[in-house]
Parts: structure tokens; C-alpha cells; sequence
DNA sequence: TCTGGTTTGTTCATAAGATTTACTAATACA
DNA sequence: TGTATTAGTAAATCTTATGAACAAACCAGA
């Protein structure tokens, strides 16, 4: 076969043999970079190859929108042969259309332009996470919303809340006006990659297995995914953030999803993210649900903090309201920047985005957790290290969902 | 072609269509799961797959050890032939070798055991990651020691302690007796996926090329990375350690290593695991060389660690040298636990590994790192949380530049 | 108007890879 | 001696991407 022999490693190589900056690598094909380490687990054949094109010329089109099929060619690398098979099969399922020529003037057969079959096709997105409603929303595969419908929460648990979920999903998927791509599910809790709620204390829910549920009623595909986890992908697929990112997602209590190097992080237990009972500070501190003093849900969660802040606004009628809460919402953002500085640091983060009430986080409060996390972090290293606000509002887990489903349905992310 | 309309999605899809805990993914294959996202960003070929199934072929081997083709064709799922196939190709790379038949009476034809060729191809690792010495090995591929070589470093920066390196890995690979699988380096500093020293002070390096530099010399595979994340390796590989750990490596310095869901973490700068010049604590601390107070290498930098016990030592001689020191020791573990508990928190670790001197790290320090960080997060989620020594002592660095190397060459991880 | 150049998209043959089926070899056991 | 069992291989088949060749459709210039 092939004469690798010739190239085989001795006590001492030939100099002259490798060229300068590319290493002979024993015919092996560069797959295992130790930059993204991809452990062989499982066999993978020819068919796995074709899935993974496909999902690619579903992103580049899903990205780049209205190309050719030899404008996917060459932004993909693969053949134009292998481009038109794919996407006659794509155009099959209707995931994709074509959308006429393209316009002007140009040497040469005029091109067929191609695009995701973005009116064709909706998402159903729900959110879980807020202390007492079910939100959710039909979206586009834009991830913009056109129906939205509420569920009061009303104190539900358990199997009632389970049984809100489903009928806010029938709700949803009752105004869809064309084929729904999957619904997806924003929950609070720890959620495991195949959509069972492990735990999530508000909603009285242990080993809930949401996804199976809902996939069965429905008989659509269905991922439930954490709160945060949602709200990650939702500010990475619609609000521009990169590939390396933490989010913040403050409200009634303190959670957190990371993106690391374009991947979700989940955690050896599933329970990754969730920093709002980590002790801040080395005195002090409220008194928390949880037993201890000085977590970070004390210094951060939404009612607490507003109330501070109404206090500190009632007791000192003098200074404007702004200024009166300044110093609370300033000692607030201190703390998440001291909690957050290690994980910057060992994470080597740039980019931190926080979710929230606007009112509380987005003025002193961001300014002080910046401050800090500059303070107690190499500068040099960190130096373009960016601490924002979202850009997608309240509806970042909703939004989120529909990008669980995306990911999931067309490989996009 | 395959009529995957049959199951398009539609507005309200019958429950019956989806099997329960099944989805149907749109004839998609479950390669894209949330669980682990890859994205697809460029495209891959059918020998791709081949590679791919070598790595897993050559792993299953390495772990197992003394397989039959047909043992391995069980292991992995794929089929006898497949395996054949392979075997027959890593055969002629000498990278597999025969050992004769399996032993015992059993019905059927006797098999023929394999194992990866481990007396047949060699390991050169080096260690940059010392105050004063380069150290070296020539390691065998069970990451067994089997030669030493040191150099002092003697002060040298730049292109001398280049110079350095090279001669030290002329004295390794000289001291091979058989053919070389490649050459690993873990170095101080930033360094990125290709090998480039993108900054390392104590050797005055930036922007060294030290992989490209080494390649072209001996013309054989070389990686080159950071110390402690060749430190992570190393644990993963040879120490037990699981999917997801984080080292904490004390010497001159302190840095740090993170390998998440079985990756090894780089960082958007590619400074990930930099957690020396974190600031702990909210009061105080020592001055710290970066010109902040209270870094974490101000508590645990073995330097300055020590100092403090001898001083403690000195001045109490009423009690033995252990209790003196135990406060002091105590207290700089307490410290480590206060930075690691968001990093735990945020990240959902469940394995902390330490490597640094025995004597500072292995008792009291380590005691209080636990109990701190039990006490910071939440005791529920992380009752499962571990705080050890690494197995591995002082040649972690230099076994994990082996470990590069098998990962790298073998796709062994 | 015609002719050459250019770009698009498709058809056909080919190469790489894994699988299925079928076969031989070598052993234990009745 | 014959049957069952296991190991390893050979040949044909299926999947997938590629390369070469070609028709279609456009522009520009003679």
C-alpha cells in the first residue's frame, strides 16, 4: 500500500527531510490537532461524513444567505459535484429553496441562488426560567419572534408544571403557520445533554424527563436544554458574541453558562454554570437561603438587590435616586467581578455578558465588575477583556431555544 | 432517493409517529448533538474517516493491550474485516506488532494477539518548566522512564536557552535505541496549538517557534505546549485522573491546566490555566513581582511558601517543625480554595490535582483547600469534589510531554 | 451575427472506505 | 470421525467525495 516506511521516524532524523514548519507526521491525517482534541469513542462511517457536509453547507448557507451552489463551493472547499447532490437533498426536505437567479451583469451562466427555507419553516421556544410565568414564543429560523403566548405559573410543581409546559407548547404550536423545524425548551435547573431535568428546586422537578415527554406528545423533534445554557447559544447565534464567552443571567437567582472554544460547557455533573451560591468575599454577607453567608445570590439576585437599592433611595431623599443607588449597585458588580476573576483568569475569558434587569445591571454595576475583574486580573493578558449588557433583552433564553433547536436540527452554530 | 418526507414535521405531528424516548431528527444522523457541539467548519472526506477509525483502533490497543483483530472488532463495533484492514496497515508502520497465539483452550481457531509495538518505538520529553534546569527523558510508550538527561539552564534567555533546548534533545535522541515516535516539550508561558512560544519571561522568550525550530532540526514529529497542560495530560493518561480536572501545578511559579469534557482547554488567548496573578482575598496580601498585592502566587509560590514555614519554624522552636508550620500552610491552602471555588462552581469540577513539592502541598495545605472549598460552594452539587497530589511527582511534565506526543501521533488521549 | 471566453450546474467514471456474505483455517468436544 | 465454534480473509456491494467532461447560458468583441 501506501510507503510510509520511507518516511519513518530514526534515532536521527534527516534535517534536510521535513520542510521547515511542516512536520512529517507518519501519513497520518492531521484530524487529532491537540489544539481541539477529538477523542475517538466511537467508530464513524462514510454516512457520518456526508451528515457533517450537509450541516455544513446548511451553516454556510444559514450564515452567508442567498448563494449559489458554486458560491457554497467554494466557501465549503467541496466540489461542486458534492454541493448539488447535498442540496438536491436538502431541497427534498424542504430545508432548503431556490429563490431565482441572481440579478446583474456578469460573464457566464447566471447563477440559481439558494437559501434556507427560512418563511418555510418555524421554531416553537419556551422559557422556563422566570420566577412565575411560562414564556414562549413562535419563531422564525432567524430567531425572530412572531407570536408570543404566557402561561402563569401560579405556583404550579411537579407534574402540573410539567402539564403547563405541554399546554404551553400546544398553545404555540397551535399558531404555527407552516412546518415546525423542533421546539425548544430554556429550563431552570441542571439539565443533562439528553433534556432530562435532573433538579430544579423551584419547579419541584427531579429527574424530569421533559424532552422524552414533549417529543412524544408532539411527535416533533424536541431539546431541552439549562436556562443559561440557552441564553449562551441565543447571544452567540443572534447577538455576536464569539466563541469564548461566560453569560451572567441575573434574576431571581444567579446562574451562568460558558462557551469554550464554540462548545457548551456542561460539567462532569451536568452542572455547570451555576455559580450563585458561591461564596463571595472573605467577611461577611447575607444570610442565604442555602445556609450560607455572603453567596453570590446575595449580592446579585434581583429582588434582593432592588431592594437594597429602594432602601438606600428611600432613606436618603436628598440625592437623586441614581445617585443614592450608585454605591449599592457598585458594591453588587465589586462582588461578581471578585467571584469572576479566577474563572477569567483560568478560563482566559474575553468577552462577558450579562442578563438581566437593565436598571440594576447595566450602569455602576458593570462598571464596578469590570473595574474589579481588571484590579485583580493580569492586564496585560486580559487587557481586551469586554464585560456588556445583552443585546437580546428578556427574550435571550426564548431566543435561545430556538437556537438549541437550530443547532440541533441543522448543525448551526 | 431516501424519501425522508415521510416524516417531515407538520403543525401538530402524530403522537404515535415517535417512538417514546425517541426523536425523529429528520433523517439527520446524531452526529451534532448539544452534547458535544462540533461544528462543522471545514469539510471532511472519507479518508477522514479512515483516520479517524486508525486513532480508535491504535487506542483500543493501547488500553487494552494483547487484543485479537476480532477483540478489537468487538471493542470498537467495527467489523473483523475493517479491523484487518487496519491492522494490516499499522503493521507495516511497525506501529502494531503480532505476539503470537492466545494461550488457553478454548473452541475455535487460537487467535492471534496484537499489541501496539511499545519495545519497538521511543519517546523523547523535556521539561522547560523549572527555575534552573531543562530536564529530559527518553520514555518508552507506556510513559516509562527510561533515560535522563539534564541540563543547567544557568541563567541562559533567548536564543541561548533555544540553543539549550536543542542540545538536550540531541542528548535524548541520541541515547535512543530504537525508532522515535516523536519528540514532546512542555514549556513555560503561552503557548499556542502550533507550538509557538508566544511568551515565556523567565526564558526571554516571545514569539519562539520552538515546535518549527525543533521539527526542522531532527525531522521528526514535535509538539510543543504549555507545562501544565502537559501536566493535565500526563495525569489523564498516566495518573487516573478523569474527563474533566483541573491541575494546579505550584512551583517557582503557579499555573494551571484545564481538561474539560476530555479537552484539553487553550483559552481565547491561549493563556488558560494563567491563575498566578489572581487577586485573592479582599484584604491585604503580599506584594507581588506583577506589582499587585495579594496574588495568588504571593500565598502559594513554593519560594515563598517555604520561607514562611522556616520562618514560622525558627520562631517557635517550642513546637515541632510540623505544627508550626501547619497555620501557616493551612492558611495558604484556604487561599487556593477561595480562588478555586468559582472556578469549581462555574465549571462543575469534580477532580482538583495538585503537583508542587510534597512537603508544602501534601497535608495540611491540601486539607484546607478542600474545606474551603466545601464550605464555598454548594456541598449538594459537589459532595463529590476531590483534592489530591498528582501520582506522578516531579516527572509530570516530562510524562505529559509524552502524553502530547501519543495524542498527537497516535490520537491516544 | 457570430465566435470565443466565462461561469454554472450536471453526468459519468473513479477512488476510498466500510459493510455484508461467504469462505477457509484451526481448534474443542461428542 | 464429525459437528460446532471462533479467527481471519476474499469478493462483491454500498456510500461518499472527487475529477474530467459537457451542455447551458451569459458577456464581449470582431
Amino acid at each position: 500500500m501506501k510507503s510510509t516506511d520511507a518516511q519513518r521516524s530514526l534515532p536521527v532524523g534527516d534535517p534536510k527531510s521535513a520542510p521547515p514548519g511542516k512536520v512529517a507526521v507518519r501519513g497520518r491525517l492531521e484530524v487529532f490537532s491537540l489544539g481541539r482534541v477529538l477523542r475517538p469513542s466511537t467508530k464513524v462511517l462514510p454516512e457520518h461524513v456526508r451528515a457533517h457536509n450537509r450541516s455544513l453547507v446548511l451553516q454556510t448557507l444559514y450564515r452567508a444567505g442567498r448563494q449559489s451552489r458554486a458560491d457554497i463551493a467554494r466557501l465549503t472547499r467541496l466540489t461542486r459535484v458534492t454541493v448539488s447532490n447535498l442540496v438536491a437533498e436538502l431541497i427534498a426536505e424542504d430545508l432548503i429553496i431556490e429563490i431565482g437567479k441572481r440579478e446583474g451583469s456578469r460573464p457566464g451562466k447566471p447563477a440559481t441562488l439558494l437559501d434556507i427555507n427560512r418563511g418555510g419553516l418555524q421554531i416553537v421556544g419556551l422559557d422556563l426560567s422566570e420566577y412565575s410565568v411560562f414564556r414562549g414564543a413562535v419563531l422564525d429560523l432567524d430567531g425572530q419572534i412572531l407570536e408570543r403566548v404566557e402561561t402563569p405559573l401560579a405556583g404550579s410543581t411537579g407534574a402540573d408544571a410539567t402539564a403547563k409546559v405541554i399546554a404551553l407548547a400546544e398553545a404555540l404550536v397551535s399558531r404555527t403557520t407552516v412546518p415546525i423545524l423542533g421546539i425548544g425548551v430554556g429550563s431552570p435547573g441542571v439539565v443533562d445533554p439528553a433534556g432530562v431535568v435532573l433538579s430544579a428546586p423551584n419547579l419541584g422537578w427531579s429527574d424530569e424527563h421533559l424532552q422524552d415527554v414533549l417529543a412524544a406528545r408532539f411527535g416533533i423533534p424536541v431539546i431541552v436544554g439549562n436556562d443559561a445554557r440557552a441564553a449562551v447559544l441565543a447571544e452567540h447565534n443572534f447577538g455576536g458574541a464569539g466563541a469564548d464567552m461566560m453569560l451572567i443571567k441575573v434574576g431571581h437567582g444567579v446562574g451562568s453558562g460558558l462557551l469554550l472554544n464554540g462548545s457548551l460547557l456542561f460539567g462532569s455533573r451536568f452542572a455547570a454554570g451555576e455559580i450563585g451560591h458561591v461564596v463571595v468575599g472573605t467577611h461577611g454577607g447575607a444570610e442565604c437561603a442555602c445556609g450560607k453567608f455572603g453567596c453570590l445570590e446575595t449580592w446579585l439576585a434581583a429582588p434582593r438587590l432592588s431592594a437594597r437599592v429602594a432602601a438606600a433611595q428611600a432613606s436618603d431623599e436628598h440625592q437623586s435616586p441614581q445617585k443614592a443607588a450608585e454605591p449599592i449597585l457598585r458594591e453588587a458588580g465589586r462582588h461578581l467581578g471578585i467571584a469572576l476573576a479566577p474563572v477569567v483568569a483560568a478560563l482566559n475569558l474575553t468577552e462577558i455578558v450579562l442578563s438581566g434587569p437593565t436598571d440594576l445591571l447595566d450602569g455602576p454595576f458593570s462598571a464596578a465588575t469590570i473595574e474589579t475583574l481588571r484590579d485583580r486580573t493580569m492586564a496585560e493578558v486580559h487587557g481586551d477583556l469586554m464585560v456588556r449588557m445583552t443585546t437580546l433583552g428578556e427574550d435571550i433564553v426564548i431566543r435561545g431555544a430556538a437556537a438549541m433547536v437550530l443547532s440541533g436540527q441543522l448543525g448551526v452554530s
